[in-house]
DNA sequence: ATGACGATTTACT
DNA sequence: GTAAATCGTCATA
């Protein structure tokens, strides 16, 4: 966790994402994309210019603090704080494959957005966007600011053994940023070109 | 105290 | 494809 967002980024792809809710019960996904947010030089980063305020105070933090805010008044959207204590950067999590409690999942889809039947939730649009994925596993402002742990509400497992998608990981520009300049192309979204779930555009650099 | 602004999602044409 | 929803955060006063 304390390597730089770029690199941290694409490893935690085939990671799975684990929410423990307060009786125990696991809702997990594989992570299938991911954005870098480089710090104090990235424009498109909340904590630019090492803006630091209690929203982007995890930013901060060390490696493995999460950091959660809100989007359009609306949704919610969870970071994974890279690098180590004092340098702003951070992993957006965009998208996973749902894997475990999937029912549950839907239940929690539905309680937090106007979808109203569980047919408009095929699994591969369950956690398709950084908005979604929250509200299937229920991750909140409150736990912004929380140590990833096994033992806590919110943890990471390592890519299981023998995991060997490594080839298909993909690299594009970042998703919904306003005028950033050359930030806004450089390529620090990624993704698994073998997986359904990831949000909106599948935009690959130029060629394929 | 107030006003502007989103690292998005959904429904509808 | 376009548009609306919606509120915490941040800057200014």
């Amino acid at each position: 966790m304390s390597a730089p967002a770029d690199v941290l980024g694409p490893s935690l792809l085939g990671c799975t994402l684990v929410r423990r809710l307060d009786d125990g019960t696991r809702l997990a996904g594989v992570i299938v994309e991911t954005e870098a947010y480089l710090g104090a030089q990235d424009r498109a980063a909340h904590s630019f210019g090492n803006r630091r305020t209690d929203r982007t105070e995890p930013m901060f933090g060390p490696g493995g603090m999460v950091y959660v805010y809100l989007s359009y008044g609306v949704h919610r959207c969870m970071n994974v704080a890279a690098s180590t204590e004092g340098d702003p950067q951070a992993v957006l999590i965009r998208a996973l494959e749902p894997t475990e409690n999937v029912e549950l999942m839907i239940r929690s889809r539905m309680a937090r957005s106007s979808a109203r039947s569980p047919a408009s939730l095929p699994e591969h649009r369950l956690c398709s966007g950084p908005g979604r994925l929250c509200q299937a596993l229920a991750i909140e402002l409150e736990h912004s600011g929380l140590m990833l742990d096994p033992d806590g509400p919110l943890h990471i497992e390592a890519r299981p053994p023998g995991w060997s998608d490594e080839t298909s990981i993909v690299r594009s520009g970042r998703i919904g940023l306003g005028e950033v300049g050359e930030w806004k192309h450089r390529e620090l979204r990624f993704f698994l070109s073998t997986s359904r779930a990831v949000s909106g555009g599948r935009v690959v650099p130029a060629d394929g």
